[in-house]
Parts: structure tokens; sequence; C-alpha cells
RNA sequence: GCGGGCGUGGCGGAAUUGGCAGACGCGCCGGACUUAGGAUCCGGUGGUUAUACCGUGGGGGUUCAAGUCCCUUCGCCCGCACCA
């Protein structure tokens, strides 16, 4: 016997969805529970990446409705992008049709999974109603000059002709089509996370609810490096160059330096002296070099001397300036002082241009020479060649060289972070335009608040060459100025995606607001995210940016929380043959063909069941007709029992072994289960609850039908049906009406475990002699530590085997074990 | 190079606080039922030279006791990386 899972998922969809089930209400008087799935971007069809998110979240949204929480699970997409566009250029069909088909299948989807959302909160960046209020945090971040413009360069897509910001420019290939990223010069939106840089680095530590995988990551990603400006006299001139450093303490090891070739004062510089030609023939090259090559570790150091001399300022010696391909502009000063001695990068560069090599810190106890080298020494050790500072542990050094730098004023302490201003500027269509006009009189003009949304017109031209297409549509370019009243031109590019998914979990909370993104009231009601759940590829993207928003938008007094999100859950990769599912590999599962042959509840608890969920699971086919059988199995149990179950509480104090058994089983599940929705552990608990199933089969198998105990049943099928409703909630609810109850299963109690059932009289000890178990031995479970002695010592076994040897010393471990250690 | 993680049967995985390694499932083997079984129910299933011994990538250590703690080493995965 199979239930019809077709018909029954169908009912309980239908009947949820009418009822209004997971419909919320604000008003309640439960504790809030904000329970948050990554949402997805519409590319026509789920895959099972998604299908594992949502089943995780479900999960646990479902679980702690049951607990009594308000719960607020809410679905919507990150609708604006790239594809949409393609699609319009390569099959001419218009972005916002392409997308809001795909939307409504996937929608349709989602909603065959059974997932207990409450789409009256969906919400959709592409819609005007939502993209209004990304260009009012737009608005927000420029009138608090946290949004500016500058020129500069860029990484550019020749493939998807846009500019990309750092985050998305993956080993020097675009992350979406894999192009190869050039650099490009151009006028360009940026947003100052930079300004949010020690904030975002110093409240990780505030994130106990993440994987330290994510915040370790973030942390590197900010890069924050402590260290001290230096400036150097450029010789014969009354200019000076600042380096950065991290190591002022070799500083009298410096025998170079070196100069990023495109540093603005490299032009004045090399003007009209004799190396000039050289040196500009050896910037063209270097700037031909693609980004990859350039900042490859393994690409050949080299440099032109560029005639220039700077003073050390420490010893006075003159040392010469050099382009070199390995420094870069946009980190530190672009100016680094050469330390061939001390730093491995460096010491390459000295060996192929023979400059010297000092060294100024000595390996404790050795007498290095510099002939003798065959590499940098980048340790600790202690100062030499360093005049005042020699003898001294280099670490102490830095403190006392960058003191001594501060006190003559040549030179202050820094602090530096890898991180960069996010652009968000994109030569595209499907995105929220910028909300920015350029006035012939005014200049650059933010638009009004009322004059919002600047709406994405919908009349353009898809040719896939030259630049943007709304740069060429006249009525979206020609305005007025909100100022004069004259004429004015849009910013004819768009937002990056990741601005509008920064702040939709916070969209969700207040969806319908007309006049502003969300108000205060109802953000402080919902926020934080109590649960976020999503892949770990968004651990540096899209959740810096997002803490980002938050601590802007908190600062500018429009939420109360700093941070967005409570506790973090990064699910792993579903794969398939041990790689992950795709076309070019051919190994793609298709979850609608999985429920279409199993159903929705099969597919949930399967993934669920396979691997824990930050770990990646890979797919198998057999392995998920084994949890069909599992459903399948209970639904049959429930069957023959339904008409032998009683509401009666269970007498305990008169049940017979079996029965005991049976109960047992029962309320170790519950309070297993429970502690593992705790740690999401939702495959242990699932094995827990497969545990509670065998004991009911081997307690039916037992007993004569004429002897059940009818209360016993009752409870161990109620019990079964709620565990399991979670993660199977469509099988559970009909199996729950069919036991004849007529309340939704959705919103009953969650279970208690009784201690009672949970105790028992006797229990296993294991003997051990040296650790190695020799014997088993049933005692009472209260036995003492003497007790457990003496029985263990009076053992048959432990006695033969002790005989003769002296026993030093007796472990006792009440309810597990006794060790009995003999010479 | 820096940072994070992983390594347990044929496979997915369990062991939450140092206390019986391998729960639960897949697969495989056997039994029952059956005209039949790729259904269902029941049982078995780490290895071996098997009353015992060996087993959580390898080596060492701490401990009465180690998958778990410490040191060391190998392999794999992920992120960052000529960042001064």
């Amino acid at each position: 016997m199979r239930y019809n899972f077709e018909e029954i998922e169908t009912k309980w969809q239908k009947k949820w969805s009418e009822n209004g089930t997971f419909s919320i209400d604000e008003s309640s008087e439960k504790p809030k529970y904000y329970a948050l799935e990554m949402f997805p971007y519409p590319s026509g069809n789920l895959h099972m990446g998604h299908v594992r998110n949502y089943s995780i979240g479900d999960v646990v949204a479902r679980y702690k409705k049951m607990q009594g929480y308000n719960v607020l699970h809410p679905m919507g997409w990150d609708s604006f992008g790239l594809p949409a566009e393609n699609a319009a250029i390569q099959h001419g069909v218009k972005p916002s049709d392409w997308t809001w088909s795909n939307v409504d299948n996937m929608r349709r989807q989602l909603k065959r999974l059974g997932l207990s959302y409450d789409w009256d909160r969906e919400v959709a960046t592409a819609k005007p109603d939502y993209y209004k209020f990304t260009q009012w945090i737009f608005l927000q971040l420029y009138k608090h000059g946290l949004a500016y413009k500058k020129m500069s360069y860029v990484n550019w897509c020749p493939s998807c002709k846009t500019v990309l910001a750092n985050e998305q420019v993956v080993g020097g290939h675009c992350d979406r089509c894999k192009s190869e990223v050039v650099k490009k010069e151009l006028e360009q939106w940026f947003f100052k996370i930079t300004d949010y840089a020690q904030r975002l680095l110093d409240d990780i530590d505030k994130l106990s609810g993440w994987p330290d995988k994510v915040k370790s990551m973030q942390s590197n990603w900010i890069g924050r490096s402590e260290g001290a400006e230096i400036q150097f006299k450029i010789d014969g001139s009354d200019e000076s160059l600042t380096v950065y450093t991290t190591r002022p303490d070799t500083i009298f090891g410096v025998s170079y330096m070196v100069i990023a070739p495109e540093h603005p004062i490299v032009e004045k510089l090399i003007a009209g002296r004799p190396e000039e030609e050289k040196c500009r023939a050896f910037i063209n090259k270097v700037q031909k070099l693609n980004e990859i090559t350039r900042s490859a570790t393994d690409t050949e150091k080299e440099g032109e001397f560029t005639g220039v001399y700077v003073i050390n300022p420490l010893n006075g010696e003159k040392v010469p300036l050099y382009l070199a391909n390995y420094v870069f502009l946009d980190y530190g000063t672009g100016v680094v002082m050469g330390v061939p001695a001390h730093d491995q990068r460096d010491y390459d560069f000295a060996k192929k241009y023979n400059l010297p090599i000092r060294i100024v810190i000595q390996p404790e106890g050795q007498n290095m020479k510099s002939e003798d080298m065959t590499a940098a020494f980048a340790a600790e050790g202690i100062m030499e060649n360093s005049g005042q500072f020699d003898g001294l542990d280099n670490k102490e050094a830095i403190k006392k060289i960058t003191d001594y730098v501060e006190e003559k004023g040549i030179g202050k302490r820094t602090v530096n972070f890898r991180l960069r201003d996010w652009l968000i500027s994109r030569q595209r269509y499907w995105g929220a335009p910028i909300p920015i006009v350029y006035c012939d009189k005014c200049g650059v003009v933010p638009v009004p608040e009322s004059d919002l949304p600047v709406m994405l017109p919908e009349n353009v031209k898809f040719t896939g060459q030259g630049e943007s297409p709304l740069k060429e549509c006249k009525e979206f370019v020609n305005t007025t100025c909100p100022v004069c009243g004259g004429h004015a031109t849009r910013d004819v590019d768009t937002m990056d995606t990741f601005v509008c998914s920064s702040w939709y979990y916070l969209r969700y909370c207040d969806p319908h607001n007309t006049e502003l993104p969300f108000s205060k009231e109802k953000t402080d009601y919902w926020m934080n995210v109590d649960q976020y759940i999503g892949g770990v590829e968004h651990a540096i993207l899209h959740l810096l940016y997002a803490r980002f928003f938050t601590k802007a938008l908190h600062d500018f007094g429009y939420v109360s929380c700093d941070e967005p999100f409570e506790n973090l859950l990064t699910q792993g990769m579903v794969l398939k043959d041990g790689s992950k599912m795709s076309k070019s590999i051919g190994n793609v599962v298709s979850p609608e063909e999985i429920v279409g042959k199993y159903g929705a509840d099969t597919a949930r608890l399967f993934i669920l069941f396979a691997a824990p969920p930050e770990r990646d699971l890979d797919w198998n086919d057999s392995a998920v007709e084994g949890s069909y059988k599992f459903i399948n199995r209970v639904w049959r149990a429930v069957e023959d029992l339904k008409d032998y179950m009683s509401d009666d509480k269970v007498d305990a104090a008169s049940l017979n072994a079996d029965e005991k058994k049976l109960r047992f089983a029962v309320h170790s599940s519950i309070k297993k289960v429970t502690e593992d929705f705790e740690r999401f552990s939702f495959n242990t608990a699932i094995s827990s609850i497969m545990e509670m199933v065998n004991a009911l089969y081997l307690y039916k198998e037992n007993t004569d039908k004429a002897s059940y105990n009818k209360p016993l049943i009752g409870e161990t099928v109620t019990s079964l049906i709620i565990l399991l409703s979670p993660f199977v909630p469509h099988v559970a609810s009909e199996m729950w009406e069919r036991i004849g109850r007529t309340s939704d299963l959705t919103s009953e109690k969650w279970l208690a475990y009784d201690e009672q059932a949970i105790v028992v009289s006797e229990v296993e000890i294991v003997v051990q002699i040296n650790g190695k178990i020799k014997d088993k031995i049933m005692i009472a479970a209260d036995a003492s530590a003497e007790e457990l002695k003496t029985v263990a010592l009076e053992n048959e076994k432990i006695k033969k085997l002790t005989e003769g040897r002296q026993i030093v010393k007796v472990i006792p471990v009440p309810n597990k074990l006794i060790n009995v250690v003999v010479k």
C-alpha cells in the first residue's frame, strides 16, 4: 500500500493557501521569530540548491511556529540582473516579460514544495514599488556623503560591457561570464563602504551566531593592516614621497625605492630626464599587462630606474627610485621601500637589478651573511646595522622606530584596509536607475524624493552593441532640472543588483508601505533576522553589503539594529557523483522530476536526511527511494493503528515490558528531535524518528491486536505525526486528519517529553580492564559508585582476568562504565 | 604564502561534555509471505589467521580511558593573495 502523494500534497497546499495558514498577525502576543532564506534570482527554474535552502528554512519556520512563536517567513525575487537583458538580446523578449514569466514559474515550483511562506509579503526588486526605495536609499547615502562619483580605473568586463565591483572579479575574470576583466578609466558612482571598514571588522565579534569561516572570510576581505607612513625626501627637490610599510623595523635595510608606474607623480619625476624614454616604454608595457598576469605571484618582478634618488630619513642614505610592476597604486601610498634582506619580493627584485642586500635583523644567536642568503629572512630577530636601534628585538624596534619617526614629524602610524569603496554603477538596462540628473547650470542634482521612482522605460532597443540601451532612450535621458527647471540629462547607469538585495530583509517587515521603504515600528518588531540561511558563496559580497546598509541606515536613524542577521547558517552544495550539478557535466537532477516521481515530502525528507545542512550533499537516487519508503512505512503503520487509538492518558504505572519499550522510544525521540532542532541537526532528528517507527513496528510484531494498549498507541501515533510534520507537512497533515483530528496541525503545540518515560530502572554497564572492554553487566540505574565497584570486582570474568595481578585502582563512571586498572 | 575547514565500514553519515566507535539510512546477504517480487515484514552486515586481536589519513604524546585534547606529518576542499 502506498499513499497518493500527488492528491494529498495538492489538497493541503490548497487548504493552507485558502485558510491563510501562514499569514501573519502582527498584533500577536507571541514572541516573534524571523526566519529568512536568501531570495532567488529568477533564472527560470528551481534547482536542488534552492530546494535544499528552502527546505531547511521551512523546517525551521514550521518548528518555531509550533513552538509558539509568531513567525515571519517571507519569500521574494532578486529580479534585476544581466541574464534578463541577455535574453532580450538573444531572443528578443523584453527583460521584464522574461523575468516575470520566470518568477511565475518558480513561484509555482516553490508552492509545489509546500513551503510555509506568507505570500502576501512577496517582494520583487525589479518592481517600481520596490526600486523606488532602492533609489530612496541611494539618496540618503548621497545626502550623508556616502555615495559619490569619481573617475577611476575600474574593472571592465568587455563581454558584459559593464564595470564590475572588486567583489565580482574572481581571479581576474568576470564572476558572471568568466571573460577576462580589463582596466578602464571611467566616471562612476561609489558607496563609501570604507568609512565603515573598522566597524564592519570590529562588529564581526558580535556575530556569535555566524560560522567562523564566514567571519574569517569577511575579516580577510576587509584586510586591516597596521603600519606607518614615512616620508622620503626626493634628492634635489623639496618634495618627498610617502611610503606605507608594516615593517618600519627594516628601514635601515632600504636599498632602493619602488613606485607604481601609474602613480600621478611619475610623469613629473621623469620629465626631461635621460631615463624618460625607457620609463615611458616600461609604463606602457605594464599597462598592457592584464590584471591576472600583473597580480600573479609568479610574474617576474620587473622595474625601471627613474633617474631619481630619495633620501632615507633614518640614515640619510641616497637610494635609487624604480618603477616596478609589483607595486599597486590602489593600496597604501603606491610607493614601497625596498628591503631585499627581509622581503622576498624585494629580494627577487634586488637580485635581478644588482641592488645591495643589507641585513638589519639577525635571527637570534646567528650571524647570517648577506652573501650566503638564498632567500629573504622575514622572521623575527635582533636588530643590527640600525644605528641607535641595534640590539633591540625587532618587534620592539617597530614601536621605537615609529615613535622616532612621529617625533621627528616625518611619518605617522596608519591603518590600511584592503577593502575598497563599492562601485555601484552598471552600464546596463535591467537595474534600478540611479536617481541623479545632470543640469547644464546646476551640475549634479539628486532627484527629489517626491519624484521617485525614476521609472525604467519600456521602449528601449537591445542590440548587444555599444553602451547601455538607456543611453539611446531619448525620453529617459532628457529631463528637466528639479532645481532650476532648465534642461538636464539623467544618469544612464543603473545600480548593481547587490544594492537591491542589501535591504530586502527590511522590506519584508513592511512590504506594502508606500511612503517609506519600511517603518521603524515594523523593523523594531521584526528585526533582527533570527535565522538567515543561504549559500556560502555570499559570505563576502551580499553579507558584507547588507551589514554595511544596516549600519548606515542605523546611523541615519531609520533602524534600531546595527547588524541584520543574528544567526547565519551556510548550507553546503548539492552534488551528484562528487561534483556540482551542472548542465555541462550532465549530472543535473531537476526538482520537478523528483517531486513528480516521489512528491514534495520525499524530496524534502531526503535532502534533510542525507547530510547535515552545512555540509555538501551527494545526491543518491536509491537513498531518495529509501526516504519515500520510510514515509510509506509510517503511512501503513498509521493506517493499521488508527482504529486502535484512544485519547485517554497513558497509565504509565501499568505498562508491560513491550509497552514500556515503545513509550521509551517515543519520549526519547521527542527529546532527541527537540534537541536536534536547536542545533539544526535534522539528519539525526530524522534518524531518531526512524528508530521510533522501528520500535512501533516491533511492538506491533510482538503484540496481538486484541491486546493493543490504545492510549499508548494514541500517544505514539499523534507524537509521530507531530514530530514528522515540519519535515513532511503534507502527508503529516493528511494522517492527522485520518486519525480523526480536526485541528490545524501546523499550529499544533510542539511536544514535551515525559521525564518518567525515559527513566530506566536498569542500565548496561561496561566493565573494562585498563580501558579495554571485558564484559557488560546490567545494574540498577541508581547504583552508587561504590556499588558499581563492588559489582565489577565480584564479576566472574574480571576475577579471572585479574587473578594474580595487582589492582591499582578502580574508576567507576555511573550509568556508563567501570574501569579496573591493573599492573 | 595567509586564513578557514575536512579526513570514521562498500556508500551517505552518527558518536552534543574525553567514557561501549560505526546510531539511522543506502547497498549487499539471508528468511517469511507470494503465481511472482524491483512490494511488504523479520533478521544479518567494520576487518582478521576469530574464546582473541586490530581498527576513526600517518607518527608521537597526555590520560585509568582519545574519533574527541596536545605536538608533528600527509592528503583533500574553500576563501584571500606580488597588499608592502
